[in-house]
DNA sequence: CCGGATCCTAATGGATACTG
DNA sequence: CAGTATCCATTAGGATCCGG
């Protein structure tokens, strides 16, 4: 009957998604692949510390692929992973219960 | 183009979401109305003062109710609200996730 | 039984300036 | 372009003791 004993999966997942612009994040590269630029871009209230810190995490986390193309001036590509793209329901779920009851108002 | 303007419930959301121990908080509520003890025994690596905390948030945030009914020793119970419990899809997909690419080992 | 009050530490994240 | 580095304010959360 210990749910934090029975349940770690469970808030290892939320440690990645509870934090601040992470889904932002996934929803902007469930359209494909995206350059830094142009992820802020579509966040541009998100400073470029806090982007690097998660990308990194992501990264780390397997959730996205960094490439690194040679070019000049160099292109780096990120792209989500298939457990990364697997969020894509999850974040559906929070989306759609956000639009159902959260207020406008925040 | 800019998902933070057009996102702000998805982030309210994961604000209340993303809280250490609500998740599985609310867990616990969808067996049925709890009394403050009988959370803290499914959950017992978490703190009173945190329990407390998130009780709070959770009532605040309309997620549950609290129900005084003066015997004594007076007798408190916790009930989600319809937005609490219509959280369960949201959680269920978070643990699917969970199960499936979150290694054990934590 | 159900918390409240206080204290303290670590983690989080925003702003700004700078770099290969 | 794609980050680093630094500084700072806020928040999260654990421990402990107190009270109706």
């Amino acid at each position: 009957m210990d749910l934090s004993q029975m349940c770690p999966k469970y808030e290892s997942a939320v440690e990645i998604l509870g934090k601040k612009w992470t889904g932002l994040i996934v929803r902007v590269l469930l359209g494909g692949p995206k350059r830094f630029k142009e992820i802020k871009e579509q966040i541009p209230d998100m400073s470029d510390r806090i982007l690097t810190e998660r990308m990194k995490e992501l990264e780390n986390n397997q959730l996205l692929k960094r490439h690194v193309y040679p070019e000049t001036p160099v292109l780096i590509e990120y792209e989500l992973t298939e457990k990364g793209r697997d969020l894509e329901p999850v974040i559906a779920a929070i989306q759609d219960w956000g639009e159902k009851w959260m207020s406008t108002d925040v």
